[in-house]
DNA sequence: TTTATTATCGACATTAAAGGTCCGCATTCA
DNA sequence: TGAATGCGGACCTTTAATGTCGATAATAAA
């Protein structure tokens, strides 16, 4: 139960894009050299995140990737959906199961059967609910919170200097 | 991102033995029988559910599971820990690329070493606040919570028939 | 004490998914 | 046009989950 690498490195392909908002595009030589990620996988994980309207690309000579829209209408969860897919937290392998009919029989027969049917039984309501949290957590964090946070310290430490 | 079998498998288990909390010990057949798996791999789990503590287990005739504690106070988070382990949901996995330099370094040269060497970056910290809800979520949710569930449709069948 | 029964554990086999590479093709723009 | 760049399919490797088998140890009943 992890989030796979290629989200960690789409993430992070994500916040580069946005602390380099300045210059148009960026290519994925510069990417994968930041990230320390092949072009070749990189530019898989990049294909997918513009397949889903996350970033736009363009071809040709100074092309180059740049964000689709701004960074904060951009969720962790967005990015998660894309690379993770949309698998449910938890799904049933056993349904068929003895138990399964000892704990859902009932409702079936009772008009019930499109709710439960739909995969609303004991077990899977507590996970959904989990599901329901995390998800509305991620919801609510965006790749700009990261960028202004990165902004922050970044200026700090020019005043310093 | 899914939760694997091995923990449908253990969450489906430890019901059967809680709503069999009248005799005393299941053996694996049962277990297995009821739940539509292999013997072996079902007995495999049921270790680990041993080694962490959730149930007792006797060998020789008669012998089999049952439940080391009250349904109540196993949660939903004791069991992924058990099968899942204790991973984070997000690990970082390129904190030597050139990209983390820039995020991170400078909080390093100013005696904030310990904190954030302890992995919290600006990535993770929106990850562990992630986690942190969802186990909380998780626990939240007792076994016991889904059998009481389940004996109220069971007792609602009885008084129907 | 003997014996049938049961859980335990290590070794191995199988399967599925993630991670990663290669190369030919399509697109853009100077 | 042609160099630069992204696209996408085929393929390989590695890793983790899943599953099987058999030998061993522990227990309680006879
Ligand atoms: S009760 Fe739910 S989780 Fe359990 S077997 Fe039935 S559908 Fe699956
Ligand atoms: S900023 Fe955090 S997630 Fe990103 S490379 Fe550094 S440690 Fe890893």
């Amino acid at each position: 139960m992890q989030f796979s690498k290629s989200t960690d490195y789409a993430l992070h392909a994500l916040i580069h894009l946005g602390l380099s908002e300045s210059r148009n595009h960026i290519g994925i030589k510069e990417l994968s050299a930041s990230l320390g990620v092949s072009e070749s996988y990189l530019s898989k994980i990049m294909s997918k995140l513009r397949q889903d309207g996350i970033v736009r690309a363009v071809p040709g000579v100074n092309g180059g990737y740049e964000l689709a829209r701004p960074a904060d209408r951009i969720t962790f969860l967005d990015v998660i959906h894309v690379i993770e897919g949309r698998q449910q937290l938890f799904e049933c392998s056993n349904s068929s199961s003895r138990q399964h009919r000892l704990l859902a029989e009932g409702r079936v027969e009772r008009q019930e059967t499109e709710r439960w049917g739909q995969g609303e039984c004991l077990v899977e309501k507590v996970m959904v609910g989990a599901e329901r949290h995390l998800h509305q957590y991620l919801r609510e964090h965006t790749i700009q919170m990261v960028l202004d946070e990165a902004n922050r310290i970044r200026s700090a430490e020019g005043i310093e200097k």
